[in-house]
DNA sequence: AAAAAATTCCCCCTTTTGGTGGAAATATAT
DNA sequence: ATATATTTCCACCAAAAGGGGGAATTTTTT
């Protein structure tokens, strides 16, 4: 009997889980969080096979807690669960210790699969989770550094050079030169589709 | 006894109305839908008391589909369902002949007051979704016309003003003009902040 | 310790954006 | 038919952004 825990914040998609998973031979359901903080309480004295979980939770981000679950528990697989279809987002999840990436427009039969796929030990991608992966790899985005993050954030704010460079206590034309880089790396031609990108990318 | 049908292309999220309206009394789920095309073809030979309509759905619009049910048959209520927090999308399904939101944040028995409210006439909105209507009702944000919506986008992709003026045959102007009275609409100071705020808001 | 990357700053110059304040021609709604 | 809103355009001017290129100083990685 596979044991499975599941932090999922939305009580719809958990009946929905726990539907899947109630008529399903050799998986049990032994618990359900709201929260990350409740699940990584539990784990103290219980450790499932397989954690569900989705990456947008209340309390904390779902790739720190990802990452803080494999530190304390590495033989506990987690399959993440989510909506939010960012190539970027599931290859973080990834390298914070995920088995698997479920997308939440998966089929039924998909859950189920990531659960008895991951505990052998492999990896698992629902259908359009896979897709994704795909479209990322060819079209991959170059890393922003800390400093860039700082100055696109500011600037999405609709901060000036002039106002950038008097919070972060620099020279103007640092502030032009992160911004002129960032440019270049996304290869855009201006703010205002660097910002676009920016957004849809989920880097701010 | 409250027929109800649904329409929702996550099958997690259908296993779990599925599985809370199982456990309810009075209340029956007479059958499920992916898309809209079939719940329009099923709507001709039954008619429920209430529809559950996702709406962001494959095939169409959930505006669009709230809006030809309620035309086709207007005793029927359709309750909203969705992930999507944006309050101008709330309000315009509401003016599409909505009688309630639930947002799928929603606790489960939110889906069956909502089911229960809306049968007896009356509007019904989860609580997460009163939140938000509440939020809109202060910040409201001013609607674009056609034309600066043409315009946002194509700033959007990176477009510059010379560059519209030509895509839209008008004087670089005009272009300039309607940019300036974006940024005034909304109170922001520069494109930056406005295409953040136009995604944000859903806009483009 | 050496190599690579990130952060900082500088130059010059052109284009674009944004602020102020108009005004006329079409559409759209009442 | 008459308001109201939209779309179109104008001028002037200051500020900001963007393109090209270079370079020194830290940090981080190997």
């Amino acid at each position: 009997m596979i044991q499975v825990l599941m932090v999922e914040d939305h009580p719809l998609v958990k009946e929905g889980i726990m539907a899947i998973l109630a008529d399903e031979e050799g998986i049990n359901c032994a618990g359900h969080f709201y929260n990350g903080t409740d699940l990584l309480y539990r784990l103290k004295s219980f450790q499932p096979d397989v954690i569900l979980m989705d990456i947008d939770l209340p309390d904390m981000n779902g790739l720190e807690l990802c990452k803080q679950v494999k530190a304390l528990y590495p033989a506990v697989c987690v399959v993440a669960l989510s909506i939010n279809n960012q190539a970027g987002i599931i290859k973080k999840m990834m390298e914070n210790g995920a088995s698997g990436y479920v997308l939440k427009d998966a089929a039924q039969h998909e859950i189920t699969e990531a659960i008895r796929t991951v505990v052998k030990g492999k990896q698992y991608f629902s259908r359009s989770a896979s897709l994704y992966l795909r479209k990322a790899d060819t079209g991959k985005l170059p890393p922003l550094t800390r400093r860039e993050k700082q100055v696109l954030e500011k600037i999405a704010d609709g901060l000036t050079n002039p106002q950038i460079a008097e919070q972060l206590f620099v020279d103007v034309s640092t502030v032009n030169s992160h911004r002129k880089n960032m440019l270049a790396k996304f290869g855009v031609q201006n703010t205002a589709a660097l910002i676009k990108l920016a957004i849809k990318e989920n880097l701010i």
